[in-house]
DNA sequence: TTAGGGTTAG
């Protein structure tokens, strides 16, 4: 064990070798040990047994250069111990495990009689911090000035450099050496020749390799599944998942898991529910398989799951690092779950894992799907380093916070700063474009796109411009568009469409879009919900019956719209009418006040919206109850003045709603922030940042 | 000794 004493004392030792000439003697001190100030024992060590066998175990465990170079002090002092060449290797890989492969360098130089041990360790050093130059200089040295025949330890270690700096011509002339050795059907030897096939795009010998291995363990699948995963080929990837899952041998592990994730995003819960019955049965799970598991219900839009992970995770007794973080804050932000975002930042400060760019990004990105811009923007502000992703992310939480010019002047900013956007990026403005109902900036960008960085459009790109378009009152425009498109339009391209008709009462081309959408998507309500208020507002309402008995035909329900609040680290859930709040008798007393003084301030109800509903002959009364309004009641009954209001809805916000909101953050002072499927809505002063644009 | 984990748009 270390003591207080050795901390201290091995900078002085440090600063005594520092200074001797004889740079190999450090290494050496059996020679040195006559010069060394330090009493030495009659054995030559300083310590018991028990001391060396805690020095060697602690110099295992090291991660630290500090420890280490107290543990060097140490040694220092314990000649016949370092003359070991166990020893030797095991300060080498502790140097190197600190970061320090130059050191172990040196100490490899220094070392008189060396094996093969001692090559395999400093090659390994190089490839771990990828220094593939150094280690191929070295495995070249080691037979032919040294004489030192390479063995089964230490091709997987230079075939990882031709894989690590996508040297297939010396990785084909590893593979013939290691033929010629005998050394091919070795386990580790093959396994790494299956990665370095895959990296280098040869699938059909990446499967040769495999197939032909005579003993196959878990690593030599899970680099298979790998392969396939990181190729695009995600069903190959799972069909070998399952085979190994049904052979039972070998068991998955926690590297199986890591290996599956590629494939596994946008996947079916089929899938989703293989690998979490792989993770439960799982013997020993590492960090590792946690983060692959989280990351998996993450990037499927299961974020419930992905926290709900997260924290049984810590209850495991594991440390959630960055990796975690990054897959677990945009769940976050998803839930809008602001109590656990901001828990989660201060992890980051407190075990000061910043910078860190991805994890930045990350919790910038919460801030803002939580809708707290400001704080988005100081953690965007605080950035030593900002990427695409970084510039992306602040650029579309202005955008959806409906802050269209300063999202443009900020992608400018991005261009001035010498980053080139990339197809995401743009997305990104043209939705901000579209929110904001800059009508000649998005077509500006969309043009510049594919005239000065010649981006090809995607979908993706079609859907924003339709969007701006339709929701800018240009529909005919809109519907031109979407013909000359290069690729057949999808749900969004058609729903973007179908969400302009309704606002500008175009029933013409509404009919049309919501024929395609019926085609594509016949399952789901809001395109029927959209076409039945289109009817209703032409007054058509026997083809608002029409789309009703459709539905209940088909089967098809409406979404219940619901509000989400978070307060004393909990959701709590409205529905319309909901009188399940133990609060609820408070809440409707609360809401019954308000709306009086609304009225008296000129508020009138807008039941035009109440056509939304197609279940119920919505009259005034329905609308008071909204889901949104209710949240609003509950917060203002439970919180201190000027406390902002934050709410989350499951569908886009209701007409009168909105209208009754901005009445609502004028009469209670209060700043009302109500994130919708499509938007934020940030009321105050009786003014909404969607200027009533969305 | 070998394989394997994170962030951005709609």
């Amino acid at each position: 064990m270390l003591t207080r004493a050795t901390v201290v004392a091995a900078p002085t030792v440090l600063h005594v070798t520092r200074e001797t000439k004889h740079r190999r003697l450090l290494f050496f001190p059996r020679a040195l040990s006559h010069e060394l100030a330090a009493p030495v024992d009659a054995d030559g060590g300083g310590d018991d047994e028990g001391g060396s066998a805690a020095l060697i175990q602690a110099l295992d465990d090291c991660r630290s250069p500090r420890t280490l170079r107290s543990l060097h002090a140490r040694l220092l002092h314990r000649p016949r111990l370092l003359a070991d060449p166990a020893v030797q290797i095991k300060l080498m890989r502790a140097l190197a495990s600190c970061g320090d492969p130059h050191g172990a360098r040196r100490m490899f130089d220094s070392a008189p009689n060396k094996n093969a041990v001692f090559f395999n360790v400093m090659i390994r050093s190089y490839v771990n911090h990828g220094l593939h130059g150094h280690a191929f200089r070295l495995f070249a040295d080691m037979s032919l000035r040294h004489h030192v025949r390479p063995d089964n330890y230490t091709f997987p270690c230079v075939l990882k450099a031709c894989a690590g700096s996508d040297h297939l011509a010396g990785g084909l002339q590893l593979h013939g050496a290691v033929t010629k050795l005998g050394l091919d059907t070795n386990i580790f030897v093959g396994n790494t020749l299956i990665a370095l096939y895959w990296r280098c795009g040869r699938l059909s010998d990446a499967l040769r390799m495999f197939d032909e291995m005579p003993n196959k363990d878990v690593v030599s699948w899970n680099a298979m599944i790998a392969g396939y995963a990181q190729n695009g080929q995600y069903d190959r990837a799972i069909e070998l998942c399952e085979k190994m899952v049904a052979l039972r041998k070998p068991k998955p592990d926690a590297g199986t898991m890591a290996s599956i994730l590629p494939a596994m995003s946008n996947t079916n819960q089929t899938d989703i529910h293989l690998v979490r019955k792989m993770f439960d049965e799982m013997g020993k799970k590492d960090l590792v398989s946690w983060n692959a598991m989280i990351a998996i219900y993450a990037n499927n839009s299961m974020s419930a799951e992905a926290v709900e992970l997260f924290s049984r995770m810590e209850m495991a007794g594991f440390e959630p690092d960055a990796v975690t973080l990054a897959s677990v804050l945009p769940a976050c932000g998803d839930l809008s779950a602001l109590s656990l975002g901001k828990k989660i930042h201060e992890l980051t400060e407190r075990k000061r894992m910043r910078p860190n760019l991805v994890l930045e990004n990350a919790l910038m990105d919460m801030y803002a799907n939580c809708g707290c811009l400001e704080a988005a923007r100081e953690v965007f502000d605080g950035m030593k380093r900002k990427d695409v992703v970084s510039w992306t992310t602040i650029i579309s939480a202005y955008g959806m916070h409906g802050h269209g010019m300063k999202a443009i002047s900020l992608f400018e900013q991005m261009r001035k700063s010498g980053l080139k956007p990339d197809p995401i990026a743009f997305v990104s403005i043209l939705a901000a474009c579209s929110h904001s109902g800059l009508l000649n900036k998005g077509k500006y960008y969309f043009k510049c796109m594919t005239e000065c960085y010649h981006f090809v459009p995607r979908i993706e790109h079609y859907a924003c411009m339709v969007d701006l378009l339709g929701r800018s009152g240009h529909i005919d425009e809109a519907y031109d568009f979407i013909l000359k498109m290069s690729m057949k339009p999808n749900e969004r391209v058609w729903g973007a469409l179908l969400a302009a008709c309704r606002v500008y009462s175009n029933m013409e081309i509404g009919l049309i879009a919501a024929d395609h959408l019926f085609k594509l998507v016949p399952e789901q309500s809001g395109y029927y919900v959209l076409l039945s208020n289109i009817y209703a507002r032409a007054g058509r309402w026997e083809d608002v019956m029409l789309v009703r008995n459709l539905m209940k035909n088909k089967g098809i329900k409406k979404l219940p719209g619901c509000s989400n609040v978070e307060l004393w680290n909990k959701v709590h859930t409205f529905h319309i009418g909901d009188r399940l709040h133990p609060q609820s008798k408070e809440i409707y007393e609360k809401l019954d006040v308000l709306m009086r003084r609304l009225k008296e301030l000129g508020y009138v109800a807008e039941t035009d919206t109440a056509l939304h509903d197609i279940e119920e002959e919505d009259k005034e009364g329905h609308l008071l109850v909204h889901s949104e309004k209710l949240a609003i009641a509950f917060v203002l009954v439970n919180t201190t003045p000027k406390t902002p209001i934050r709410i989350t809805m499951n569908l886009r916000m209701c007409g009168d709603c909105h209208h009754a909101a901005k009445f609502i953050s004028s009469i209670v002072e209060r700043e009302i922030i109500i994130k919708d499927t499509n938007r934020f809505h940030h009321f105050e002063h009786g003014v909404c940042t969607c200027g009533d644009y969305w």
